[in-house]
DNA sequence: GCGATCACG
DNA sequence: ACGTACGTGATCGCT
């Protein structure tokens, strides 16, 4: 019978210690609401509790238990307990309250009650359950006098530093750390006392005596005796005899209560999930974003007040601001036919089907109409729909699913995850679901622009990506020519290639099996034919090159796979996607957590460059009409980035005289003297020490990447430092934000939040580090090519310049060049690009032109 | 539906 | 002692 789980937390412990551990020493630098009110303790409380209550599948129980603020049973008994300790920092007292609040927000059962503590209070609840064996109770504090709850059923947590950082407690563990039984604690605390709480216990007795004690005599009162009894000598027995009474008074107090009469049972611990509305409400009231895009949606309950209603109405005025979501076959796919369009005005809606929107001629126009104001839900693929129908949308000044990326790029990108965590909660189906769509999009849209106006990324939403996302529209909607003979016959010759090497694996194998197998790759090269395999028999192309001199048909193995994927992803795969000698790919806004795009259906922002041979399939991309391809590459963006985010003086000035970047890294780390060269190895290594930088450094990951011992990456590292101590400064001072305010911005304000940063995992924290390293230079290169593809897009149209922006590849623009435009255009976009944002290092940018994509790069 | 592999910046 | 560079998407085999 599998166990309830009952979650037990001391409220005043955790409060306390979430306050320290987002305090850091400067009451003026405390996260306040707007209002001035210190929120710091109830941030870090809420995504404690947020992440237990994640956790939860339905059916678990939790509950907090808080001291009160007037007397207690020991404060009246002893008037010394807790008299040593100090007040509670005025920041945190305010906060006492607010976490009730909190609690009652989420719907999470606590008590207190005047005259006893969170301890006794919780004490009781925890054993109550452990008695019934039904439960398996976790307890959560910082408190070790809580260590004599332990027993089969009962677990605790202890914190250790922060709050995520805490032990497991078993008896076990327990036996372990301390050599004595939960109980024993309290013996231990009769002897040592308590110094936090004033408890002296027998002076003179410390940890190691104490113990020792304990494992001869078992409990306190055994000790006392046996000291009287003369069966412990000595100094020992005297300062027994003489701590008598404050040890035995601390022995007392030690004690926790497990039978305090409390108004409320078991069962009203059971966690129902929360009230949404009252969730968001309280993370608005006190500026806690955080809070509101972590609530598990899944526990949402369904609103109990009534909300307004919404009534069905086919005669709504179209000149009034209203909000709209285009309702295609399918969702997220902006070539997906249109069914129908949902429209709210006021407290008016109606689904209108694809019929009604085509006969209905003030509905398109209002569409059309930059004058009436409108809210969307992905409106690059509404955009896209209503192309297909010939109509143009404008005045669109909203789109939730962007305010929501923008507000937190870890937001879903679909419409319903993403109104999820603007705060809103939609159901239903189909016609149904498109309108609470559109409903819950208005309703999301003045607390999602006053969030992203209090965190400064208004711009970053109204003047980047919603801009953007029409730009993209547009881009998605002209597609890319393709000639699909060409294409297929390109793939002729991979094809042949890739058959001959699978003859050949058979061949060597003697017999025969599908390559395309890793798994009978992996029997075939570590079984049968004994060759030796790095760690977990992996068939990867590292493994594989490694041992490719051992026999012969490791390297068939990999020409094999390179040409099976040449044929199956770009051949293959894109010929698919081929239509009217066209490709449209679907560039997705909202996914990546650093503010980059990403291509699907299909991804062309992966097509094979790297080699010569898989290279060719860009020969066809190309237009019949004599349309050519122009290329703009940004060289070096991200290190050029890095040194203007770090204003690292020396590596900017690299990039100003317009040096090799990676040459110049090898003089510094090689200590080449000025008419010395850089060998092609050193500057091969200096460039793997670059990217280390922009990476989030690890000298072993160095060290396997140019294959050198990692005390020698760690040494090109220091090395690296030392000559630009700025950078080094930058990456320590993102590691730092990123621990204080749990996110890193880039330079127009995207964020990314990293709440694996405080994990308790050594290896997800350490992850969490190098992507905020990565973050801020990643996504600000991110920022610019959407800056520039904004103006660049404006610019065509301001000039009436027939060629046209396609695609993007994170740091290239690829172009329809007009053949008439050829001889002005490039150099005007490249000077676009290299001033889209106001970067303090020279920007640069490669033209390439040509009449098929290879021949542009 | 997921892991392994490999394509890109 | 840990585990080992950031960000993506498509295809395949296998369960």
């Amino acid at each position: 019978m599998e166990k309830k789980k009952l979650y037990v937390i001391d409220g005043n412990s955790l409060l306390f210690r979430a306050f320290y551990a987002t305090y850091m020493g400067d009451p003026s630098a405390i996260m306040r609401s707007s209002d001035g009110t210190p929120t710091n303790a109830i941030f870090a409380f809420a995504n404690m509790l947020l992440k237990i209550i994640s956790s939860f599948e339905g059916g678990e129980y939790l509950f907090v238990g808080f001291d009160s603020d007037s007397q207690t049973f020991r404060k009246k008994e002893f008037a010394s307990y807790k008299a040593n300790r100090k007040p509670a920092p005025p920041e945190l007292i305010p906060q006492f309250a607010l976490s009730r609040e909190l609690l009652d927000s989420l719907g999470i059962k606590y008590y207190e009650e005047s005259g006893i503590e969170a301890d006794d209070i919780c004490g009781t609840i925890a054993k109550k359950a452990s008695e019934t064996g039904e439960y398996q109770v976790e307890v959560f504090t910082s408190d070790k006098d809580y260590l004599q709850l332990i027993d089969p059923n009962i677990k605790v947590n202890l914190l250790k530093t922060g709050l995520s950082n805490m032990i497991p407690m078993d008896e076990t563990k327990m036996q372990e750390e301390w050599g004595f039984a939960p109980l024993q604690i309290i013996d231990y605390k009769g002897l040592c006392g308590d110094s936090s709480d004033n408890l002296p216990g027998i002076p003179g007795i410390g940890d190691k005596t104490a113990k020792k004690l304990i494992a001869e005599h078992g409990d306190f009162p055994s000790i006392v005796k046996a000291a009287k009894e003369g069966l412990i000598k000595g100094k020992l027995a005297e300062k027994i005899l003489a701590g008598e009474t404050s040890g035995e008074e601390s022995y007392k107090l030690a004690h926790i209560l497990i039978d305090c009469p409390l108004p409320f049972g078991l069962d009203d611990c059971l966690y129902h999930g929360y009230n949404p509305n009252l969730a968001l409400a309280f993370a608005e009231r006190y500026g806690l974003r955080q809070m509101a895009s972590r609530l598990p949606k899944r526990l949402a309950r369904g609103a109990e007040e009534s909300k307004k209603e919404y009534v069905d109405e086919t005669n709504i005025d179209f000149s009034k601001p209203y909000g709209f979501y285009c309702d295609c076959v399918e969702e997220g796919y902006p070539h997906s036919p249109l069914k129908g369009i949902a429209i709210v005005s006021g407290y008016s809606y109606h689904y209108f089907r694809l019929i009604e929107l085509e006969t209905n001629e003030a509905l398109k126009a209002s569409l059309e109409d930059k004058g009436v104001r409108k809210s969307g839900c992905n409106v690059k693929q509404a955009y896209c729909a209503l192309a297909h129908l010939g109509l143009h949308l404008q005045g669109v000044a909203y789109d939730s699913l962007l305010a929501a990326y923008v507000l937190d790029s870890n937001a879903a990108a679909n419409p319903i995850e993403a109104l999820a965590s603007l705060g809103e909660t939609v159901t239903g189906e189909n016609e149904e679901k498109a309108v609470n769509i559109a409903i819950a999009t208005l309703e999301s849209e003045q607390k999602a622009l006053s969030a992203l106006s209090s965190s400064s990324q208004d711009k970053l939403f109204e003047e980047v990506e919603l801009p953007l996302t029409f730009v993209l529209a547009r881009m998605e909607l002209e597609g890319i020519a393709v000639n699909k003979e060409e294409l297929l016959s390109i793939g002729k010759t991979y094809i042949a290639k890739r058959d001959a090497a699978e003859e050949e694996v058979i061949k060597l194998a003697g017999h025969s099996f599908n390559v395309a197998s890793s798994k009978q790759v992996a029997t075939v090269l570590f079984d049968e034919l004994s060759l030796p395999s790095g760690k977990k028999r992996s068939t990867s192309i590292e493994e594989l090159k490694a041992i490719q001199d051992a026999h012969p048909i490791v390297k068939k193995i990999l020409e094999y796979r390179k040409y099976a994927k040449l044929v199956g992803t770009y051949i293959e795969g894109l010929s698919s996607h081929i239509h009217d000698g066209k490709i449209h790919t679907t560039f997705n806004q909202t996914l990546t957590s650093t503010g980059r795009l990403s291509s699907s259906s299909p991804n062309l922002q992966n097509v094979s460059t790297r080699d010569e041979e898989s290279a060719l399939i860009k020969k066809a991309f190309h237009y019949e009409d004599g349309t050519k391809i122009l290329s703009l590459d940004y060289s070096q963006i991200e290190l050029r980035i890095l040194s203007s985010l770090a204003n690292c003086e020396p590596y900017k000035q690299v990039f100003a005289l317009g040096h090799d970047v990676h040459s110049e890294t090898a003089r510094r780390i090689f200590h080449l003297k000025p008419e010395e060269e850089v060998s092609k190895d050193m500057r091969r290594k200096a460039k793997a020490v670059n990217f280390a930088i922009i990476y989030g450094t690890s000298a072993y990951g160095l060290s396997e990447q140019i294959g050198c011992s990692p005390r020698e990456a760690s040494n090109l590292i220091s090395e690296f430092y030392r000559h630009y101590p700025e950078i080094d400064k930058y990456l320590r001072s993102i590691i730092e934000t990123v621990e204080r305010q749990g996110y890193v911005s880039t330079i127009l304000n995207r964020r990314r939040y990293l709440p694996d940063i405080t994990s308790s995992n050594y290896a997800t924290r350490d992850a969490a580090k190098r992507a905020a390293l990565n973050a801020p230079v990643q996504g600000s290169a991110a920022d610019l090519i959407k800056a520039a593809m904004i103006k660049v897009d404006q610019f065509l149209k301001d000039n009436h310049y027939k060629s046209k922006l396609i695609l993007q590849i994170h740091d290239e623009l690829l172009f329809a060049l007009a053949p008439s435009e050829e001889a002005t255009l490039p150099e005007q976009i490249k000077q676009i690009m290299v001033t889209a944002l106001p970067f303090d290092v020279k920007l640069e940018a490669e033209v390439g032109i040509g009449d098929n994509w290879l021949e542009a790069k």
